[in-house]
Order: structure tokens, then C-alpha cells, then sequence
DNA sequence: CTGAAAGCGCTTACAG
DNA sequence: CTGAAAGCGCTTACAG
């Protein structure tokens, strides 16, 4: 890596100088600026950092880790982070786990090269999680409950949500409610939301029936439901997010299944698209992008007053769509 | 802004101690420890980024620039980026314009303050982008023709991806073809896929029509058709893109028209959804995830091989679905 | 307009 | 186990 001596040398100049036309401050001849620049072109200069006096530090920024980018629910939160974040200041940095415990770690440890001033993760499992315990900076869990870890923490009640809806079709006159799901191991949401919809069926006096874990593979678009649906006959599939909801709905749509003639579906998350589409999906709509919006607040709250962590849990709310179908 | 000298006070120990704690290197007995990570705890320490000896300058970052993360072709890009750049050791930075030119100059300034090892950018408008042209690291345009000032850059053909969508649509019957589109100003993708379209309807001897320019507010949900419809009474609508095509279908649809029977419709992308959806939808599909990819891998060749500026455009494809029907 | 030099916050041999 | 001191790459008064 160049430094600033060796660009002084082939310069034919003094660092200070060097220093200063780079930095556009200070008098420099013209023919100065030329050679100067001329020689950090050809070495390839790119700065380090200084600590030099006065030198305000490189601006401020926050890491953040999601399962994906490409989920519109990640994709909606990550934009509130964003937009928070630029009104105080601060870069986002981003990283993905791809769902993945392992990635995840390492994810993190690439986000904590950058030195952020703190970091919003949604693990895949906030107990388990195998980010190192060393000294992390200020961190807010989004959409994971809270662990002595981590004691910072923007959700939803993902419980509560499943036991909703669950009886929203329960109402709706279904009993053979099946549900499908992103694998566990990877979202405690998709498992709380599950636990919801047991709570639900037992209240009523069902059983519940075992869940049917998707491996998430590049999306959601041949998913293989034909020997679950032979053996359960589900009058109605309730899947733990919206896009697997759509996967599911075409995969229903493959066997030759009209939704919700035949077979309802629900989901949760309220993606846009779901509203857009025809029938509409009936969902759990989540404050995607306000909770985005909650993490950042509270992580420089947490950072710059030193506050305490604390648990904030935002508002879900049914949508009532087109796809589940009143028996009876 | 605490230092080490600072710490060091409170713990009653020198600066080095300090440094050793905290980094975990060499050796400090247990009640040193504690007392140092005591005060660097009360005085809310962060490190500033060395320079010093052996320490290698802290870990590379790369700046991306999209309209916005939550529409799923820049998401599929971003992806594609993070995948490649995480390979090679860098960070990724992102930040979003929101299809504002103003707005755009202000988020690169944020990037650039993180100083980045190069930029992946996607303009509004690379003509006139008022991206400030000081000093710029290494920077691919992605999704953006190339300009003189920006000569990397990756892209498909978005003319020819638009005279090949009207063409086939032309090919199924249609002579009443509308375009419906983002705000010009903001893509000059849409503006390219709809001259592509222009070029279609000449060369079949027709005329093409006006577009039909949809402002992108938070979403396409509750756009409006009507005038447009009422006007032209197209038999085909070919929207901008793949997103804009669900808000046009929905629209169509709550003007009681159906689609394809009453209306066909096609658009660019090939997002997921549109091949989950029944009907299916007709698109154009274009590679975003490998276009990241080779924006990433380009950006890391010119800055680290200081290889030449190149356009590197990759292929799009026809996706024939079930929106487009064949009239007579 | 230019350079010698002090100083920034940090790390790390080298003594003790 | 701990500290004094040299040095990292950089910036910026201060002289000339």
C-alpha cells in the first residue's frame, strides 16, 4: 500500500505537500498539484485513515446482519435502518447469513472489521447463536426476543400472531389446518408463529398437526407438497411468511388445487405483492419498515445516551384477503 | 471521544496496559483486566482505526448506491455484490436514492465519507448525475449505459430487450399496445426499454403511443388506469417492469377488466413472484443477481489490477407466461 | 507556495 | 506482569 512518503518521493516534493493537494486544502503551484497527483495515480494511492489532530474521525456507521436482501421483509426493515440511520449521520453496513448459523458468524465478524459504532442483527437463533461473545459494540436484535446477551431487542409477538390468524381460520370454519414452514433451526419466528398456531388449535380442541419444514433453496419456486397434502388433506395451509405462502399457493395450483376453492392459505409478513394479487393473500401484516426504523432509533439512543436495553414490541394486524374461504 | 490515555487514568495503568486489554494480546493479570474493561465500559470507549505499526489498515469496504433495496431486481443485484465482495474480503456499504437525483448526489457523499475502495453505482440518470466529480474511487456503473466519466459498466440491453418484448407481443395479435412506465427522469432503463418498444411498433408500421408515466410512490398499489384505458383502449400493456406490471394487473382489475382476456400484459425483470403467480407472468428476464456478480468482480479487478474501464453487458430472456394471450 | 517538525491515537518490541 | 519509548501514516500550525 502506498503511503504518503513514497508519492513525496516520486513527487519530488515533501509529504506536507502531498498532503495538502491531495486534500484540496492549503496553497499548491499548479505544476505541484499535476506531479503530485500524477504520482498517487500511478502508485495507486488510497488513504488510511488518520488520527491526526482536528481530524474529525471517518464518519460513523452501524452494522447490520439479515437472513437476505432479496426477502421483501428484510428488504423493507433494512430500508427503515437506512433511512434513520442517513438522518443521524451514520453509513449502513450490510451483511447476509443466507439463513445460515455458520455464515452468520462469520458475517458478523466481517461487519465488526468495519469498527461500527453498533450493530442490528436478526440471528437465526438468538440462544444459540455462535457470534463470538468478545466486546461487541451497542447491539438491538430485530425480529429475535431478547437474550441476556442480547437484552436489546425490536420484535413483534410472533406467538401471537400465529394464534391470530389461527383462529382467524379456525372462525372461518377449517379444522384440518396444516402448517408450513421455513426450517426452524434457521427462524424463531417461523417456530414462535408455529407455537402460536398449536396454542390455537388446542384451544379449540384440535390437535395440531406436525409442521412441514420448506428448505429455503434459492426461493420457494418447486416446492414438493403433493405426499404432505395426500396424507394430511388440509382444507387450509397456513405458511410462516408470505413468500412461501406463494410458493405454496403455486404448488397447490400444480396438484391441480384451486386456492381457496379447494384449499386456503394465509400467511404473515403483508408483503405488498400479496395485496396486489389476485385472489389477495389474507396475512399477518408486520411493521416491517417501522421496525427497521425502531431498531435504529433505539441503537443511537443506546450508543450516543448510553441508555438502557430495552424490549419494544410493535403491533401486528390482520388482513383479511381472498385467499381463506368461509366453510360452510 | 474516550482514548486510551483517557482509560488508562481512570484504571490507573499506562496506555500500553490499556491496549493490551483490550485487544486480548498479551499477557495482564486478572485484576488489571477487570479494571480496565470497568473503565473502558464507564467512559463508553470505542476504538479509533490505527495506523500503527503491523496493523493492518482496517479491512476494505466497497460503496453500492441503488434507488432503493426493497424493490427485489436491485435486492437480487445486491446480493449478487455482497456474495462476490464478501469473497474477496470487502465490506459492502450501501445506500439508497430513491429514484431522487438530489437525494442520489447526497447518498454517494455519505459513501464516500467511508472512504471505499470503489463505488457500484445506479444513477437515476448517469448523463447528468450530479454525483460531485472530485476525486471518485474506482467506480462500475451497474445498470447505467456508460458515460465518459463513468466508463465501467455492466448492463443489458435495454432497447433491445424492449423491441423484443413488443415484438412478440405484436406476434401474438396485438396492434394497441400501451407502454406504461417509471418516471423517465428516474431510469433511464424504462426510458430505454420504452424506446425499444418505439423501434417495435415502426418497424411493424404502427404508431407507437405516448407513455403512460406512473409515479412511484411508496409502491404501485393504488395506481390509476383509467384515463389511460379509457383513451386508448389497448388490447396490451407492456409496463416498465416486472412490479409495475402487478400494479397495472391489479388496476385492470379493478376496472373490471381481466387479464389476459380483456387485457394482456408483459414487463422486464423476472422477478420470482411473476412466475409464482397465476396468471403467470410474461417478462423480460434479466440476469440482476450475475449482474452484481460481474459488477462486483469488475470493480475488484480495476481497483486492485488497475485493469481498463470496460461495458460488460450480459443477456436478457424471453419468459412466456400466461398474461400475454394470443388473439385470433 | 513549500518544508521541517510536533502531534494525533494507537501498537509493539524492549527493559525491568 | 507492566511501563517508557519508538514508530505507524497522517495533518497542521509555524517558519521561510
Amino acid at each position: 500500500m502506498a503511503t504518503l512518503q513514497q508519492i513525496a518521493f516520486q513527487a519530488g516534493c515533501s509529504l506536507a505537500t502531498v498532503s495538502r493537494v491531495l486534500n484540496g486544502e492549503g496553497p499548491a503551484s499548479d505544476e505541484m498539484v499535476r506531479r503530485v497527483r500524477r504520482a498517487a495515480a500511478e502508485l495507486g494511492y488510497r488513504p488510511a485513515t488518520s488520527t491526526a489532530r482536528g481530524t474529525s474521525r471517518s464518519s460513523p456507521v452501524v452494522g447490520v446482519l439479515v437472513p437476505s436482501v432479496t426477502n421483501p421483509v428484510f428488504a423493507a426493515s433494512l430500508a427503515g435502518i437506512q433511512h434513520r440511520m442517513h438522518a443521524a449521520g451514520h453509513g449502513v453496513l450490510i451483511a447476509q447469513s443466507n439463513y445460515d448459523p455458520s455464515l452468520e458468524a462469520k458475517a458478523v465478524s466481517a461487519l465488526l472489521e468495519q469498527r461500527p459504532t453498533g450493530l442490528i442483527l436478526t440471528l437465526c437463533n438468538a440462544q444459540t447463536s455462535e457470534v463470538l461473545s468478545a466486546a461487541l459494540p451497542p447491539t438491538v436484535l430485530l425480529n429475535n426476543l431478547p437474550v441476556p446477551r442480547f437484552a436489546a431487542a425490536v420484535t413483534v409477538d410472533n406467538h401471537r400472531a400465529g394464534r391470530e390468524i389461527t383462529r382467524h381460520v379456525l372462525q372461518s370454519g377449517h379444522a384440518r389446518i396444516l402448517y408450513v414452514s421455513g426450517h426452524f433451526a434457521s427462524s424463531d419466528r417461523a417456530r414462535l408463529r408455529y407455537e402460536g398456531y398449536r396454542a390455537a388449535m388446542k384451544e379449540t380442541g384440535l390437535a395440531p398437526l406436525e409442521s412441514v419444514e420448506i428448505r429455503f433453496v434459492d426461493g420457494y419456486e418447486h416446492l414438493e407438497l403433493t405426499t404432505a397434502i395426500e396424507r394430511h388433506r388440509p382444507t387450509a395451509i397456513i405458511a410462516s411468511n408470505d413468500l412461501l405462502a406463494l410458493g405454496v399457493i403455486s404448488a397447490l395450483r400444480r396438484e391441480g388445487l384451486s386456492v381457496p376453492g379447494d384449499v386456503s392459505v394465509a400467511g404473515f409478513d403483508g408483503i405488498a405483492i400479496g395485496r396486489l394479487m389476485s385472489p389477495s393473500l389474507t396475512t399477518m401484516t408486520m411493521p416491517d419498515g417501522d421496525m427497521g426504523v425502531a431498531a435504529a432509533a433505539m441503537l443511537l439512543d443506546i450508543a450516543e445516551n448510553a441508555s438502557q436495553s430495552r424490549h419494544l414490541r410493535l403491533g401486528h394486524r390482520l388482513y383479511v384477503g381472498e385467499t381463506v374461504q368461509q366453510l360452510r
